[in-house]
Formats: structure tokens, C-alpha cells, sequence
DNA sequence: TTCTAATCGAGACGGTACGTCCCGTCTTGCC
DNA sequence: GGCAAGACGGGACGTACCGTCTCGATTAGAA
């Protein structure tokens, strides 16, 4: 919960939104995307689920896309972003590639995910903070561990590390998001190998 | 237009769904998808845009859903699925590449492409159309190329072709529809070479 | 049937509305008139009954109520307006009212009655279609056995006849068709006794 | 206002029907029956003459009968029953029909009485209302009347006191409401004359 | 402890859209 | 041309939610 709620103690009198309130509510609106989705999602079946009247949601978020923004960034911001360090290239992007897949698996985040895709096409500030809280810190993992094979002289200075960023990742996001198919460990490693051949034939900024 | 139309004359006399009307329905259905989206789309509004009373609308498609997809299916169908052969791999991969590119690019299909992608997870139908109507036919491309490069020796045949599309078709994807962000003709070659030094490094069936 | 159908043939080419569908048409609309009353009656149910087309019924008649107007018009001029005349006033005015008895028992003319009774306030055609074509030969009844007994010198000829008739007819049909009430013999009998003191106790113009 | 509507405190807090909205979904009820009646009203247009949406309709009657039936009961109820007691016989009739004279000759009431009189043949619980809430009230203002008379030796104790009633109220109904005319003083007069005439002449249970 | 003000549940409010039914008109192809 | 069939634009049906608002009752910090 990292919204804008009022709740340090005001001035005069008590009157703060209770936490036990808010808890009911992010459970039920968690119960309601899984079951429902987020464009079918009413707020009144929120409230319903909470056992909780209307005007507490709307106390607390002033519109159901920035209600389910805010509970599925604090949802995403607990989920790890991983950054493992063996030092062994191949051995990290692996292991990379597999935390990746483990969260891509969830798959209430993989339903909620593609709708939030969809909607964030027409909403910018939900665009914005796909890319600042999820896509930004999980791709920061990946260019981390390429930026330090370059630093060892096991890549090319020269690398476009974006466009290999891409090669490592799109593969499989494509594969679970767009294909909705598993992924298992073989598909993992013949795709690491394939990436890395493909990185140490230089891939170059132009 | 493929959907359920009874359209040939009849036995007895009677009636037909008109042409016309058909025309101004998908006319505005595609209108309102591109200002309003798929979730947000309303029966109601399409009818009212197209001049046309909400029964000629369920005359000839049973729900939303039903009506979105078949006009998606039609206009799918329509934009070409795009065979380069010149016969040099990288050149022909390339075309394959931008022509995809093209495709993406629409902003109206991208916009109903994710929507209905999110959608799908939760509607087995929509799912099966999608794979059926869009991803097969225009992965069938791909494979063809990959296909006729094993034949001729240029690729080695213990390929995975299917990963090799992976890594062909992915980063495109990823970064368009994921990202929401332009390639330019650069990064399309780059990308070209990129994934071909992987299939050449062999990416083998395990 | 006396409506404004055009039955002769006509000059050019053979087109003449049938006599068969006329037919089935009357038989389906009473038989909805029975079942839904007049105010539910839907022209397309009468059509669907009658297994004919809805513009055979708009061929006939403009509306709704036109159709049901002549309709109803043609079958009441069938039902006897009914002069007894034995000569003794008493029982001649007996026999009248048992006659209006029996017409007003008929549940369906009964039921059909309210309704178009209510419709033509709001509708002078209906009101004076149904005072010239119902209310007026039924009343002339009346008077007429009134009129020959003040000629015969059995009522004084000061009467007012139309307030007479009132007093003798308004009983039975407030009875019947405001209470909904059965009259059996004995009602009639005193009923009869009852005006035709109230007669001879000369009922006079002002 | 008689119906079904939740009005109290209840007991955990809640809401209420709001006194202010029922009182414009009333008038405009009103309204709309006196333009279009009850056949043809429409709930629809009765919410947007008052200001309101449809549910606030459906929240205080569960239909157009219920709701028209509950406005009426309500209205009807308002307009007094009107028991005149001079002592003298005759004049005291006649006040009764004029008061009766006054209220038939409301349009409105009238109007929506023709109609409801027409529905209640189809739909038991409206002739159980109109019975118990119009006519019953109505028709006892009238035997208490004759019933007076015969306690105090003005008129036989074996006078039928329904069919007496009949011919009292009945031709001054049967004008108004049937052959829709109006009803001068002079034709009250004579009426009240004649049925006393008639009463006197002894109208007696068989 | 008492005061007091915001939060609570409940749900009514004016709306919009749903998918169905019927209106009265129009269109098609057979007779 | 009449006919059966039925599509057409339109409008009302009764229901479900929208996001706002109005109730008493509850609750907890400030006095």
C-alpha cells in the first residue's frame, strides 16, 4: 500500500482510514481480478466481497484503474526483481532467464498483466508506471550482468546492449505472454546458448 | 466478413441482412474500437455511430465478443501475409522483419491486438481464432523461409526451428507491442544479423 | 367485414386482397382480443397466429385501432338488437332487459367493451363509432317501448324519456359492468318493478 | 402514498427512499396518465419527466400496474367520501350525488378510472383494490344513508338496500362514465326524485 | 473521560448500457 | 399486384453497475 492515503494522525479528532478496511479491500480486489478480470472488474462486487461499503473505496482511490494501479504496484514492488552472480556468464543469464519464467508463471500476474498492457495503450499515467515499476527494475538485472561481462572482457565493448537485452528476454516473454506456452528447462538453455553465440558474434551499435 | 450471415436467397421469399447495413456496422465498430477499445466498447454506441437499431446488430452476431471478433478475423484476413523469396536468407529474413514491422505498426490493430490478447486468456474461442487467424498463418511464413534455408544447405538440419522464430520474430514483437517503441530500419538489420550468427551457431533440437 | 378494403376487381392485372386471408385474420384477432385484451394486443402476434405476413394486416387497415374497430364494428352489428312486443309494458320491459343481460354475460364482448369504453376517450373516432354502431340502437330499443306506451296512454305523456331510460337501463349495466356482478331473475324482476314505479310516479321534464 | 417504501431508520444505518423523488416520480406519473394513459405509459417516460432514473421506480414498485395502482390507492383515498346528514331523505340524496357528480367529473380521475375499470377484468389484485379502496367506500356513504331512513320509519325495513343503491347511483354513473355526458342540477333533481318515488313504491327483497 | 469529527456499512441517487421484444415500414422473391 | 418472411430504425422493457451522495452508528485522537 503506497498510495495516497491520509493517515497520519489530523489535526483535530480521530478520524483515519482504517487498516483493516484497506486490507479487505486489496484481498477482495485481488479475488475479483483473478476470477473476473480487470475490465469486467465492478467495484461494486469489490465492495460486496469486502464487506465494505462503496465510499470506502472511493476514499481511498479515485477511480477503479488507479484503485487496481496502485494494489498491483505493491503487489509487483514485493515480487523479487533477482540478480544472481556467479560471475559465470552463461550460468547467470540462465539462472536469469529462470527467475524471469517464475514470475511470468504466476498466473493471476500474467492475466491482470496483459489487460494492464492493453489499457496502459490508453492511459498514460498506467503506461508510466508499468515501465518505472515493473519493466525498468527487471530489464536493470539484465543489463547489469552484461555490463559486467563487457567490464571483463568476456563481451565486446562494442555491444549493443539493448538489442541484446532484447534477444535474451523476448524469446521467452513472447513465448508465455503472447503464445501462452510453457517454457521448460531445455527450451532455457538451448535459448541461452543460442543468445550468447549471437552476442559474442558482436552484436554492434551501428 | 465471414461470420454467420444468412445471406442467399431463402425457400420462401423472406428476408436477408443487408449489405449496407453490415457495411456502416463495421464501419463504426472499428471506429469506436479505435477511439473507445475493446472492454470499453459499447453495443449501444455502435449502433447509434452507424445510424442503425441495436437489433441489427444482435440479427447478426450473438454478443460483443462475437461481433468484435468476426470483424477482426475479416480485416486480418485481408492484410496480406507476406512471402519475400529472393532466395539470399539474410535478405529474405529481413523483408520477413519489415514486413511484420508494418503490420505492427498499425496503431488501431496494435491497439485491438492487445486488448483482444488480454481478452483471449479468459475466452478459449477468442484464443483459438487468434492462433488460427493471426499467429499461425504469419508464423507459417517464418518457418517457410527456415525451411527452404535447410533445404539448400545455408542452415544446418538439426535446426529447432521453432526456437529460431523465437529469436527472429520475438524482439520485434517484444519491443513494439511490449515496449511501445519504434524500430528503425537499423535496428531491423542489426537484429537480422544477430539472430541469423545464433541459427549458424546452430541452435539445435535437444 | 365492412372496412375499407378494396374487394372488386381492380383494372389492371389480377390483385384483390383474398377473402381467406381476411378470414384468418379475424379469427386470429378475436382470439388474441380474448387472450391479451385490447391494450396488449400485438399486431405481430395477431400476424404470427394467423400465419400470415404483418403487412397483410397493414394492406387492410392503417392501425391497430382501425383494425380492431371495424373489426369488433362487424361483429356487433351481427348480435340481435332485439324489440320484444307482446304490448304489456311490463313484461316488454322485462324481456328487454334480459336481452341486455345476455349480451352484456358474453365475457368476451364484456371484456373487449371496458377496454374500447376507456380507449375512446381519447379517441372521438372510437367514441362515436361506438355510440352510432352500440349504444345508440341498443338505446333506441328502449325508448321505443317507452314512446308506445306513452301513446297508449299508459305513461303520461310529460315522461322524460331519456332519464327513463336511464333509470331503467343503468342498474343492470352498472351491475354488470362496473361491479362485475352476475344478475339473476329475481334482480331483473325487481328491477323492472322498481323503474317502473318510479315511471308512474311520472318522471317529468323540468 | 400508501405502498411499500422503507422508510424508517433502520438498524445498522443504510439509506432511504427520499421523500423529495417520490414526490416528482408522483406528479409525473400524474402527468403522463393524463396525456398518453395507462395503457400506453411508459416508465421510461415517467422517469424523465420527474427527473430521475428508471431504478428510482423500480426501488419503490415492482411494476407499472404496482406502481399506478399505489399512486391512485393513494390519491383516491385523499378525496373524501362525503356523508351529507340533514336528516331530511331527499336532500340528503341529493348532496350524495352531487358530491359523487364532483368527483366523476374530474378528468383526470375519470380517465384513469375507465382504464383501471378495463385492467381490473385481467388482473384480480387491481379489481381487489379498486373494489376495496374506491367502490366499497363509495357505495357505503349510500347505505348509511338508507339505512338511516329506515330506522327512522321513512322508508320499509324490507327496502333491498343494494338494488335501492343501484338506482341511486347507478344512472348518474351511467351518464357520466359510459355515455360520457354531463349531469346538470335539473337532471340531479329529477333522479333524486325518482328513485325515492321508487323506493317508496316499496322496492323489496323477494 | 468527554468531546468531536472523520470513517464506517448500507444503499439511494441520476445515469448508461445491457440484450429482448414489438412497433409500423420496407424489401425481397414467389405466385 | 398480393403474398409470407422477415430485416429495418426506433423505443421501452427490467437489470446491473457506474461514481456520487446521504444517512445514523462507530471509533479513536485531542481536550
Amino acid at each position: 500500500m503506497t498510495g495516497q492515503q491520509k493517515k497520519g494522525p489530523t489535526a483535530t479528532g480521530g478520524a483515519v482510514l482504517r487498516e483493516r478496511v484497506t486490507e479487505a479491500i486489496t484481498e477482495a480486489a485481488f479475488a475479483e481480478l483473478a476470477e473476473t478480470g480487470y475490465a469486467r472488474l465492478s467495484m461494486e462486487a469489490v465492495a460486496r466481497r469486502a464487506g465494505v461499503g462503496k465510499a470506502a473505496l472511493y476514499r481511498r482511490w479515485p477511480s477503479k484503474p488507479a484503485m487496481i494501479m496502485d494494489l498491483v504496484r505493491g503487489r509487483v514492488a514485493d515480487s523479487l526483481p533477482c540478480i544472481p552472480a556467479t560471475g559465470d556468464l552463461h550460468t547467470d543469464l540462465r539462472a536469469l532467464l529462470a527467475s524471469y519464467r517464475s514470475q511470468l508463471a504466476n498466473p493471476l500476474l500474467a492475466l491482470i498483466g496483459a489487460e494492464l498492457l492493453a489499457e496502459s495503450r490508453r492511459d498514460n499515467a498506467l503506461a508510466q508506471m508499468l515501465h518505472t515499476e515493473v519493466a525498468a527494475p527487471r530489464r536493470l538485472a539484465a543489463l547489469a550482468i552484461l555490463q559486467g561481462a563487457i567490464d571483463q572482457g568476456e563481451l565486446p565493448p562494442t555491444l549493443d546492449v539493448e538489442l541484446a537485452t532484447d534477444l535474451l528476454i523476448a524469446p521467452l516473454t513472447f513465448r508465455m505472454v503472447i503464445l501462452d506456452e510453457h517454457c521448460d528447462d531445455e527450451y532455457l538453455e538451448t535459448l541461452t546458448s543460442a543468445a550468447l553465440a549471437a552476442l559474442k558474434a558482436s552484436v554492434r551499435r551501428p
